[in-house]
DNA sequence: GTCTATAACGAGATAGAC
DNA sequence: GTCTATCTCGTTATAGAC
């Protein structure tokens, strides 16, 4: 056994090297794809040598599953944190929204969509690091969408797995196209529009007439 | 002036290279992202050395950009063939939707789809090219969205611009989805889903038109 | 942890023969 | 139209000094 942990809170004080590559690679995958960009690229804006950038991650993939198995981890905590402050059903689908809204605006496409479109191209590691990153998602919808329906929140037929997949489909879509037209609007609209839909009019809901 | 045209009819019996070479490479960059193939790629398939592909395409970027005209130049034909065969606004939507999900059944992602992942690497002229293909899918299914909605048989708020950006977004996005999952229903049920949303029988509409 | 130097390979592209 | 030969550059990765 090791020695016994004294301190859980003992937070570096430095921004390790480690993660300003992170961050400056996550950027570029995000803008640019995964085969969009070399070490080369992360080694300029670092401000190390390439040489350097493979002691901290022996090879691009590995840098490449690092970097969707942070973002999955991030964007777990987001879902969690979430569930902190919103209550119901709809509020947390906006939220949801939110958070890839947020992401399209800083001019990014969602880290594992791009990755989705080049998924063949990927070492094994990162795909199933992507697959990962969509289970949960469709995980935390579908529970959303299941609680919603039961309390008369939300109106949808169909499974709640599926209305799940619409969501993210379509929020990753409208991120895809909204880019080459530098136009966030695109999945703002949508999103207002899906989520309207899904609260529209109670006579679906809890007046009695049947759900399918 | 050139000759007096007299053979309509006089199709070239032999599969020119260039064609080949645009079949090949159309394939790879909806399967592997444009930036996920080289020449050396398609000259092994093609069955000739790189120096003779760029006889036919003086460079990648050449290349791609005639892979996206191509490929807008036969959506837009099957549009305007589609148009000869459905008269309803939902025969048609669901042909659309059809011809995206032949896309994913053969394993491919929608040319245009993938390269707007990829957008901030190519060259000006590919992604003015691009947009102008995502230009024309709006204007088409905008004519289908108002033309369906003043003849009652499509229900949706907001504007038929909208609309149709939603149902281009929710069909890029799921199949972007669909293929880490090798799954193309993934595609089909979000679609059915979709029209079954469009021809929910609302307050006024022709007779119920709820095929399912 | 970071560096210099370099290996080993693949990329897009060109020249000129046939 | 297609070839051989070659160029130049970028890429990932390693060895070994500091």
């Amino acid at each position: 056994m090791a020695k016994a942990v004294r301190r859980p809170p003992a937070p570096p004080p430095v921004p390790r090297t480690a993660d300003r590559v992170l961050d400056v690679a996550e950027r570029l995958a995000q803008t640019r794809g995964f085969n969009g960009w070399s070490y080369a690229d992360v080694s300029a804006e670092v401000g190390i040598t390439t040489a350097s950038l493979h002691y901290h991650f022996a090879s691009k993939a590995a840098l490449g599953r690092a970097l969707v198995e942070r973002y999955t981890s991030r964007f777990g905590a987001a879902l969690a944190d979430m569930a902190t402050r919103q209550a119901d059903a709809p509020s947390r689908l906006a939220e949801y929204a939110r958070l890839y809204g947020d992401v399209l605006a800083s001019d990014r496409m969602c880290l594992c969509g791009m990755l989705a479109a080049e998924y063949q191209t990927l070492p094994p590691p990162m795909q199933r690091a992507i697959r990962d990153y969509f289970d949960a998602n469709e995980a935390w919808l579908r529970d959303v969408f299941e609680r919603g329906r039961a309390a008369g929140a939300l109106a949808f037929t169909g499974t709640a797995r599926d209305a799940a997949r619409q969501w993210t489909s379509t929020l990753e879509g409208s991120m895809l196209l909204a880019r080459p037209y530098g136009d966030p609007s695109r999945l703002t609209t949508v999103a207002r529009r899906m989520l309207a839909e899904l609260t529209r009019a109670p006579a679906a809901t809890a007046k009695g007439r049947l759900r399918r």
